[in-house]
DNA sequence: GTCGTTGCAAAGCGTTTGCAGCCTA
DNA sequence: TAGGCTGCAAACGCTTTGCAACGAC
């Protein structure tokens, strides 16, 4: 159903690639290294297709534009470091969540973000 | 220094009388109850000397705008109710957060977000 | 060759800013 | 009365959409 251009899979390697989770700016610039002409309006449009198909999956944090990573990665939150303004993965769940839930309230998913420096930025 | 206007405080008292978070054009509509003539420009004005003199905070949820509440409420987090889109409040925190850093990195800060349904939306 | 895809430019949408007149202190 | 504040409209940044040309199948 869906064509496999240039630009589709410049911009999925770039995802691959980078780790951690991308910004559609930061998946433009990094997918031009291989399709120089990639317009952004491409890059939305084929981070809508790749969501609907589930190949991937946006990660967004508070105050923060979206930020897409692959998908399957399994139960996992994120750490966003506060000086390099990179998202990392957090394997682990801190759980309890029952407890904080308002009673006669129905809980069906959370999310969870850590702040703070990142390895490279506390040396 | 700031100087309290009719504008002012009709988004002062909203909020207040709201309990729970808003945001901008939920809290223009709220204010204009009381002052019919008030404009978005100046609700967003308002939120930013609030928020200045420590009077707001804002709580910011992942893909939504902003949301404002009063400021002085003590460590909490959030419920946001998927079918009325309403956000609430919940005390405590599951704590237990060191568990879930990497190694290396610098946990400075947290913010929890639950999904669901809110008491009313069960029913 | 068909028809989904692309790049450009224009349109949307939420937020911010410039400015002349208003109103609090 | 002075200078901060307001409302309007224009500007802004990010995202989406319209459209004609392009290219994967």
């Amino acid at each position: 159903m869906y064509r496999e251009t240039r630009q589709r899979k410049a911009i999925r390697r770039a995802l691959k690639d980078a780790g951690h989770p991308l910004s559609p700016n930061e998946l433009l610039e990094a997918a031009r290294e291989h399709v120089s002409s990639l317009g952004i309006a491409t890059v939305y449009r084929n981070l809508k297709s790749l969501q609907e198909e589930g190949r991937i999956v946006p990660v967004e944090l508070p105050g923060e534009p979206a930020r897409y990573e692959v998908a399957g990665k399994g139960h996992h939150h994120h750490f966003h470091c506060r000086q390099c303004d990179k998202v990392y993965e957090v394997d682990g769940c801190p759980g309890n969540l029952g407890s904080v839930t308002p009673p006669g309230f129905h809980l069906e998913d959370h999310e969870f973000v850590l702040y703070g420096l990142c390895d490279l930025c506390v040396a």
